[in-house]
DNA sequence: ATCCAGGAAAACG
DNA sequence: CGTTTTCATGGA
């Protein structure tokens, strides 16, 4: 079975990673093996150790998902600044931002709006089944996120899929992107700012969801999204004066993720997901 | 039953 | 312009 041996400043945390709440695609089983859908592979990999084992994919695709060539200790180091984040970061050591799929993530973040993980899970996975292309593996049937095409001519299956309001929104958007590659092209060469600003045009996509887009798909680390776990740990150990239990303003959450990329610095996104796997709830 | 969850659009002053 | 209301779903 193919496998990629870490080097010993290569710290990752398969359990870490995967868990954390940023992908909505994998499943780990009793025995320490994690499934998952990425593109157009399913893949089962677990970790021993430093060795990573896995089908599915070449380890050249596995590397890159998981941003195994990110150099991972600067990063950690540079946002090491205050006792709260370094107890999230050694409680996490060994978590990476993966590099999800585009489209299925902007698709992901207009569906969490207002709801929790298992219910985003189960909406990715219906959409997944009812339009997606089917995969087999060990005997059992996986689906491929459809393309926008797909979702944009079937007008009838999407309402099934029980995304509540948020129907209208993923259909229009699927209208929207017609050409996925020159979207992604277009996303990916903006700086920070006018990629979150061209997101946010796009219907369901506000504030929060494009920052979560820019975090784990475009790889943009100055995104700093604040729900409402990062609204609570922020509240509690940086900005007091934001109010306990207030829901965010449009210039409340600006000055939140302001202020998380003057403290943390130019990678304040991996602070932030740091942060959100060491919640407590 | 009531409240909450990786919020955003639309309506309202 | 900034602020409040509404929106559909499922689990606790």
């Amino acid at each position: 079975m193919p496998g990629i041996t870490l080097s010993h400043n290569q710290q990752f945390s398969l359990d870490q990673t995967l868990g954390c709440g940023q992908v909505f695609r994998w499943d780990r089983t009793a025995d320490g093996w994690w499934y998952g859908v990425i593109g157009k592979r399913v893949i089962r990999i677990r970790q021993m150790g430093s060795r990573l084992i896995f089908e599915g994919a070449p380890a050249s695709f596995i590397t890159h998902y998981f941003s195994l060539d990110v150099d991972l200790l600067p990063i950690l180091a540079s946002i090491d600044r205050d006792p709260c984040i370094h107890t999230a970061i050694s409680q996490c050591t060994g978590l990476r931002l993966v590099r999800q799929p585009k489209w299925e993530c902007l698709v992901s973040y207009i569906c969490s709006t207002n709801s929790n993980i298992p219910t985003i899970r189960r909406r990715i996975a219906s959409i997944a089944q009812r339009f997606g292309k089917k995969i087999e593996f060990e005997g059992n049937p996986y689906y491929a996120f459809p393309e926008p095409s797909i979702i944009s001519c079937g007008e009838t299956i999407l309402p099934d899929c029980k995304l509540g309001y948020r129907t209208p929104y993923v259909f229009d958007t699927a209208c929207q992107i017609t050409d996925v590659k020159q979207w992604e092209d277009t996303i990916t060469a903006l700086p920070f700012e006018d990629a979150r600003r061209e997101l946010m045009k796009l219907k369901g996509v506000g504030p929060k969801a494009a920052d979560c887009i820019l975090l784990f798909a475009f790889q943009k680390y100055e995104a700093f999204p604040v729900d409402v776990w990062i609204r609570r740990i922020m509240q509690q150990n940086y900005l007091p004066d934001l109010g306990a239990n207030s829901h965010l303003t449009g210039r409340e959450y600006d000055a939140v993720r302001r202020f998380a990329r003057q403290h943390f610095g130019e990678f304040c996104g991996y602070a932030q997901e740091y942060l959100y796997a060491a919640r407590e709830g």
